[in-house]
RNA sequence: GGCGCGUUCGUCUAUCGGUUCAGGACACGGCCCUCUCAAGGCUGAAAGACGGGUUCGAUUCCCGUACGCGCUACCA
């Protein structure tokens, strides 16, 4: 039998990094299978969901790269979808619930209680076959013996996410079930409505949660917790993908960097740790800049327009020609295409702000050899990478002082910073004329300084 | 409180009772390279929660304790 496996998202207008793994790890082992990924959104929560909500959902699943075979095409309810097993919505699924109810009443595994109709529960414990976690033996608990029955409908008339959560399965023909842990108590009932229904339930594949640094359960109010802000940051998507891949499950082998394509190779459900996983933005940020370094440029070009233009950089005063030669400095020197406006910030103002930290960086000897590397580039004909290295070390020679004293002052007065992209190609994109301004002004604003202490 | 799950370097992990200084990665320290910063190379420090068993032998199997997480709704 082919694999049917679902991600079941409540549409709260936001997507659990948590969230986003558990999609992930569906979907791969959908992919790993060659079954098929279903997208269920359980709206059932009428008064909260809103299409803008769903469509976070949407947009982060295909950010990250997640396709489905089955489920909306857009966040409205009663709009299109992909697979014959819909609706997709359990807003729209309201007649298959009552007729799946009626059948349990009908049965006599459900009765009406002051309005709600209750299941009856097995009294029984129930013995769960997790994939990862292994055989689990539900006892009840002391409520639960006191009274096993629970609320399948409420006297409202909405059923219960229980409920409907298995009927959706069963419906959908899911083979395997791929969640949270924080499910797996649950889990006992789920079995007992699915044999109430007279089948057998599906597999069960119960994944760990993932935690803050600090080891508490990371909510939706804390930092990186929303898949949105990846994509803020200017995070690279396979990077995530890839990061949220080791968390809770390991490629062996000490592999770090896997391609999409070697990890739904190597995916398996068996596989995945029995443990919580602690979130490590910082991995991921090394990992992100793995995939920055490694891309093309074309790419990186692409990220990082976007992400100039997102910190309100005016590159558009600028021409195309000298966007890209400014972004060709920069290519790989970054872990997070958020850190760009600020790397590359000189390149696109008229008005440097010097790191007032590093002022001491132009004393009276950088100024003295400053103005001696001034007059070498005034007369450079070439303005370019390879004359100005030959120029700046000429210049060092004469003066008897290593590259790097003139390497710093000059970097400081044309960029503002003491790091930076390489020092000679960065001033050939800034070309004669900046790169002699900044020279002075900065030259200035450091006799000034010098003067009135 | 009850029920369930978990516990290897700071973090993510490898190890499927026995070739090991318990391996790798991130982060951190040192060195090299170098126009700065990254990157890269080399290197250093860093772990089996605790207590009992089982066994010729336990990180690995069992039990207990501690700690963490989850569930315990007419929420999902």
């Amino acid at each position: 039998m082919s694999v049917r496996v679902r991600f079941a998202p409540s549409p709260t207008g936001f997507l659990h990094i948590g969230g986003a793994r558990t999609a992930l790890f569906n979907w791969l082992y959908a992919r790993h299978t060659g079954g098929t990924f279903i997208l269920r959104i359980e709206d059932t929560d009428a008064a909260r969901n809103t299409q803008e909500a769903v469509e976070v959902i949407l947009n982060g699943l295909k950010w990250l790269g997640v396709d489905w075979d089955e489920g909306p095409a857009t966040g409205d309810p009663k709009g299109p979808s992909k697979g014959s097993v819909g609706p997709y919505f359990q807003s729209q699924r309201g007649p298959i619930y009552k007729k799946r109810v009626d059948e349990l009443i009908q049965k006599g595994c459900a009765y009406e209680h002051e309005g709600a109709v209750k299941f009856r529960m097995t009294r029984e414990p129930i013995v769960i076959r997790d994939l990862i976690v292994g055989e689990v033996k539900r006892e009840l608990t002391d409520r639960e013996m006191a009274e096993p029955d629970f609320v399948i409908v409420r006297s409202d008339g909405q059923p219960v996410f229980h409920l409907v959560n298995v009927i959706d399965d069963l419906e959908m023909g899911i083979t395997h079930v791929v969640r949270g842990e924080d499910h797996l108590s649950n889990t006992s009932k789920h079995i007992a409505l699915f044999r109430a229904f007279g089948v057998e339930p599906p597999a069960y594949a119960h994944i760990p949660l993932i935690l803050n640094p600090d080891g508490t359960k990371m909510s939706k109010r804390d930092q990186g917790a929303s898949l949105t802000t990846y994509e803020a940051e200017g995070c690279v998507p396979e990077a995530v993908v890839n990061y949220l891949c080791l968390l809770g499950w390991s490629p062996k082998q000490n592999r770090e960097v896997l391609s999409r394509e070697e990890i739904i190779q190597l995916f398996d459900l068996p596989q995945i740790l029995r443990h919580n996983a602690r979130f490590d933005a910082t991995k991921l940020q090394w990992l992100n800049g793995e995939y920055i370094r490694t891309m093309s440029f074309e790419r990186f070009h692409e990220f990082a327009v976007q992400a100039l233009n997102r910190a309100g950089l005016p590159i558009t005063r600028f021409s195309t020609g000298y966007i890209r030669s400014a972004l060709e400095t920069c290519a790989g020197k970054i872990k997070q295409f958020s850190e760009l406006a600020d790397y590359a910030g000189f390149y696109f103002t008229d008005e440097l702000a010097y790191d007032p930290a590093a002022k001491a960086s132009l004393g009276p000897d950088e100024r003295a050899r400053l103005s001696r590397l001034r007059e070498a580039f005034v007369v450079l004909e070439h303005f370019n990478a390879t004359s100005l290295e030959a120029a700046l070390k000429e210049v060092a020679r004469k003066l008897e002082v290593k590259v790097g004293a003139l390497v710093h002052p000059c970097r400081f007065a044309c960029t503002g910073r003491t790091s930076g992209p390489s020092l000679y190609h960065l001033l050939e994109v800034l070309g004669k004329e900046r790169v002699l301004q900044r020279i002075d002004r900065a030259l200035a604003l450091a006799e000034e300084a010098a003067q009135s202490p």
